[in-house]
DNA sequence: TTGTAATGTAAAATATTTTTCACATTTATC
DNA sequence: GATAAATGTGAAAAATATTTTACATTACAA
């Protein structure tokens, strides 16, 4: 899963940190989900997608064809 | 966080037991996703959602208004 | 070029999700 | 009403997300 949350961010002109913060995780959290090092929980998905000010989870989160196959 | 789940899946004919088989986790957590008894990874909610045919997720996971502020 | 903010990342600890097992209750069918 | 399938739920274990701490690197302003 790779996600648009650096590009959406910077066009906030927001830092990492300010993102966690308003999110209500860490630094480490963005940075790691910026990096596609994890799968998020669902809510703070959303909580971020409203934060980026998107219309969908989709438009942040972006999921690869084969990967509804795998856990 | 409430959920659709219970309602798209009986329009699909199908049991918890099915519905987990092919998200790929058992029948207890969609089970526990129907009651709302937590919240679940992005992934496997954008693969319920898949399964459901949905559109997007928001389809099948409703947040309440106030949710994006707490973790 | 020095200092400062921002970012990348690792390891250990903690929190949360998900599984497993087990049993009770409900729902449908005969 | 008996039987089987489906559902609800609890508790402990396992897996995974997230935090914390700490340090290194990069980017940018003075």
């Amino acid at each position: 899963m790779k996600t648009n949350i650096r590009e959406l961010r910077k066009k906030l002109g927001i830092s990492q940190q300010e993102l966690g913060d308003l999110a209500g995780v860490t630094r480490q959290t963005i940075n790691a989900l910026e990096n596609s090092r994890y799968n998020p929980s669902l809510l703070l998905a959303y909580k971020i997608t409203k934060i980026l000010g998107t219309e969908s989870i989709e438009d942040v989160f972006v999921f690869e064809e084969d990967e509804s196959h795998t856990v």
